[in-house]
DNA sequence: GTTGAATATGTCCGATTTGATATATATTGA
DNA sequence: TCAATATATATCAAATCGGACATATTCAAC
């Protein structure tokens, strides 16, 4: 990996592990990282294209303002699971969606 | 949510949130569980090509035996990371995981 | 059937992730 | 500018997930 961009990941609270490793696994984590990253950019988009706040998200999972942030911004401390759970919220249809909207 | 399929997950350890909740939840957990199910077996197929036993793909992963059996069997103990991280491992291709994720 | 390897199941407990909360910083609109 | 609203960042106890290990069950070859 590009030392810049390692060095800019781990600035972010990214841990990339060192080469001793499997030399597969410092693969494996871009490659993972860059999934969550899409991800979470996805759910950023759709929550704008519905326009719902934050706060008014994180409702909806059941969640808090400050998680659906972390969430959208990439943080490492979040799970796939929650991006996920997530992005299948907000892919339930659109009527039901708005049954929940306030 | 057909009660009787309802009773097997539980059974199998699935937690389903009851009727009180959104309306959505309980689509949004199906589908959770089936989009990992869906992984699980990917994994499983795969590490067959490969022909590797669950405790040589441990290894693979720093994991031991009874986790890549839990991962295979759908475990509702085990999360989405573990089983990306793990079908990265044996190559699969992102896109072939990204058709499976929202 | 018996043996041995592969897989499944169950339970620890340390590590990570969680929602909640507080607070700081943008962003928007009057 | 100012206030209101939206988003970002930090911290923490509680819940969840992790590898490890023990043990059961399944399976194949003989």
């Amino acid at each position: 990996m590009d030392i810049q961009k390692q060095k800019k990941l781990e600035a972010a609270g990214w841990k990339i592990g060192n080469a001793e490793d499997f030399l597969e696994l410092n693969q494996v984590e871009s490659s993972f990282i860059a999934l969550k990253i899409a991800l979470s950019q996805h759910l950023k988009t759709r929550r704008h294209l519905l326009r719902l706040t934050q706060k008014e998200f994180a409702g909806m999972i059941h969640s808090s303002q400050s998680r659906v942030a972390k969430m959208e911004a990439g943080d490492p401390g979040v799970s796939l699971d929650l991006l996920v759970k997530s992005l299948l919220t907000l892919k339930t249809p659109q009527e039901d969606i708005e049954k929940i909207l306030p």
